[in-house]
RNA sequence: UCCCCGGUAGCUCAAUCGGCAGAGCGGGUGGCUGUUAACCACUAGGUUCGCGGUUCAAGUCCGUGCCGGGGAGCCA
């Protein structure tokens, strides 16, 4: 017999035989008989079990404590009291593991999100990494059907790069050799033993790759794994996420702020739709304003302004901020901060940034001081995308290298696009898990990784 | 990496001026009830994060290390 799931018991309109494959969350003991309410990760909701107190049952009933897992099979009946609509009358049990409860770490009330970072492997039996788990899966989900619906080719860059200058961020560093052989080693021995012939690295960014394809295919992007080796404390960072990074060709930054805005609209909308119940647990017990905040999201189209009038709306505010703005200042997260949630209260993209505070890649504007670069700050978690107008021309991605202290060589590859068939593109990067923190308020990024991976933490 | 706060029972936290280590929840035992964060009674449970110091006496004060949280920088 096949088993069903709580999902569609719960959301069944019928009674019937059914078997049933979960993990006890909770059991209340009557004098006759018990409660069982039995989970199995589908959805959030568990589905009571009524065990009579029979000689076949009771000896295994007495094994399914909260953590065990189990099978029921037994009759799909219509509830007699309130608080669920269909239980299930338990004619057979199986034990598939016990669960110590003098040891289990989870109880049934909350635990707080510290402790459950220390036992990251079984977090996700709790209502709120349960259903954390399925916005996630939901969302990348979303990301793939919005994208391949605009006709955009889903692409793999690569995780191993030997350019160790792709952007700002630290990267790791990747070696087969033993570090101790490696150290006895003169830079040159070393270079010819490793495995590339060269310096590898874990990739920071997929872009420079997402480029050549979107100059070869046209609409591209890549969805996956991400490195930096910076040691950021804070909830917004990680050392491994994913990215979602669509590049375009013949596109120019407003068809790339356009993108965006449509792309999380998309993603918002989605999770709206599809994670109902999930995102109610969150609204209820995360965050109050969740929901408030998501149709904010939808209401009215996004706030776009260039860089320099960002800078006016922060000097006209009369705030004294920590760090005063001027002409050509970047904006710290205080600015942010206060742009998107208190003057504008909603999503803000600011775009056309002084040309010093960018990368060299961003399209040179033909005021000779501005590139066409866009970041897209949300309330609460700031920048969720990052992005910009390729700098198609090869004279002055060259001359932009130069200025950077960049080398040429390196990039001799990257430069071949400038030069040969060259044309205007664009494309960004999105945090996904600053996405999901958006669309859960869950408030820090360890909570939206099944298994984070932050300075001094790669347990599990 | 810098600044601030914290680390006490399985979990969440209290402990006055430096003077006997506490509660709720969870666990165990018993009872009760179509229960549902079940309820009632009883009960067990401690290297007070590590190391060093001051003191008659340290959970409490000092130094240092580790871990966690918040803020900042960097960014997705």
């Amino acid at each position: 017999m096949q088993r069903t799931r709580v999902r569609d018991i719960l959301s069944g309109d019928q009674g019937g035989h059914a078997l049933l494959k979960g993990w006890v969350r909770t059991r209340r003991d009557s004098k006759d008989f018990s409660f069982l309410e039995l989970n199995d990760g589908s959805c959030l909701g568990n589905v009571q079990v009524l065990v009579d107190h029979t000689p076949e049952l009771l000896p295994l009933l007495e094994r399914l404590n909260t953590g065990a897992a189990c099978a029921v099979e037994g009759e799909v009946v219509a509830s007699p009291a309130a608080g669920q609509k269909w239980e299930v009358r338990a004619s057979a049990l199986t034990v598939f593991g016990e669960a110590d409860p003098e040891t289990y770490p989870l109880q049934k009330k909350r635990h707080s999100d510290e402790f459950l970072r220390t036992i990251a492997h079984l977090r996700p039996r709790t209502n709120k990494y349960g259903a954390m788990l399925r916005v996630r899966s939901e969302m990348a989900l979303a990301v793939h059907s919005f994208l391949h619906g605009r006709g955009f080719a889903h692409i793999h860059a690569p995780i191993l790069t030997g350019s160790d200058c792709e952007g700002a961020g630290e990267m790791f560093r990747v070696s087969n050799l033993e570090p101790s052989t490696a150290a006895a080693m003169t830079p040159a021995e070393r270079e010819a033993a490793e495995f590339f012939g060269r310096p590898a690295s874990l990739t920071v960014s997929g872009q420079l790759e997402a480029e050549m394809l979107a100059l070869a295919l046209g609409d591209v992007y890549t969805f996956g794994p991400t490195f930096r080796a910076e040691n950021s404390n804070t909830p917004k960072h990680a050392a491994e996420f994913w990215m979602v990074e669509p590049e375009m060709a013949f596109a120019d930054l407003k068809d790339d702020m356009d993108l965006a805005e449509e792309l999380v609209c998309s993603l918002v909308r989605h999770a709206l739709d599809h994670c109902v119940v999930d995102l109610a647990l969150f609204g209820n017990f995360v965050d109050k304003t969740l929901m408030a905040t998501l149709t904010g999201i939808l209401d009215q189209p996004f706030v776009r302004l260039p860089h320099a009038e960002a800078i006016r709306v922060l000097q006209a505010s009369g705030r004294s901020f920590e760090f005063p703005v001027h002409k050509g200042s970047d904006l710290q997260t205080e600015h942010e901060r206060f742009l998107c949630e208190e003057h504008f209260k909603r999503p803000v993209i600011v775009f056309d940034y002084p040309k010093e505070i960018k990368a060299f890649y961003m399209r040179l504007n033909d005021d000779g001081a501005t590139v066409a670069a866009m970041d897209l700050l949300v309330p609460r978690i700031g920048e969720l995308v990052g992005g910009s107008q390729r700098e198609e021309r090869l004279d002055v991605l060259e001359a932009r290298m130069a200025e950077a202290g960049l080398p040429a060589e390196p990039y001799w590859w990257y430069l071949d696009s400038r030069r040969y068939g060259s044309a205007p593109h664009a494309g960004f990067g999105l945090g996904f898990e600053r996405l999901l923190m958006l669309v859960t308020g869950i408030a820090n990024i360890r909570d939206v990784i099944p298994f984070p991976r932050t300075p001094r933490n790669l347990e599990f």
